[in-house]
DNA sequence: TTTATGACCTGAG
DNA sequence: ACTCAGGCCATAA
């Protein structure tokens, strides 16, 4: 049983799952970070939509602040209405037309000794 | 094989 | 700030 992409072997996909959810449980409460920026720093740079993907399918995700994915402009998840909620109990502000402040919320990943 | 659909991104108006 | 087109990549029909 395959899951993972034929574009990658099965060992570079586990170092992507892997990276993508190091990097979310590294996300500190009242920021958050983008599609994007996970893929790059998962070292698969055009990937965006993948991390997406692995977020909404792997178990291993609903365990960790997955809530503070959004996309480049700040926009939430479709369907998951709960995810604002979550955000804004953690203080983080949503401007008028639905998108996270991102100037003032946006994280970056660091390297980690 | 082609087309459509996503927890996406960028650039042009 | 908004829409739109084009690119992106995996999957399903």
């Amino acid at each position: 049983m395959k899951d993972y992409p034929d574009t990658m072997t099965p060992e570079q996909a586990r170092t992507f799952q892997e990276g993508v959810l190091n990097i979310v449980a590294q996300i500190p409460r009242g920021k958050v970070t983008t599609y994007g920026i996970i893929a790059a720093w998962a070292g698969w740079p055009s990937h965006a939509r993948m991390v997406g993907r692995t977020l909404r399918y792997s178990p291993e995700a609903h365990s960790l602040p997955c809530h503070r994915v959004v996309n480049v402009s700040g926009r939430t998840a479709p369907g998951w209405s709960a995810q604002r909620t979550l955000l804004e109990k953690e203080g983080v502000r949503f401007k008028p037309n639905c998108h996270v402040d991102m100037k003032r919320h946006l994280w970056e990943p660091e390297m980690n000794l």
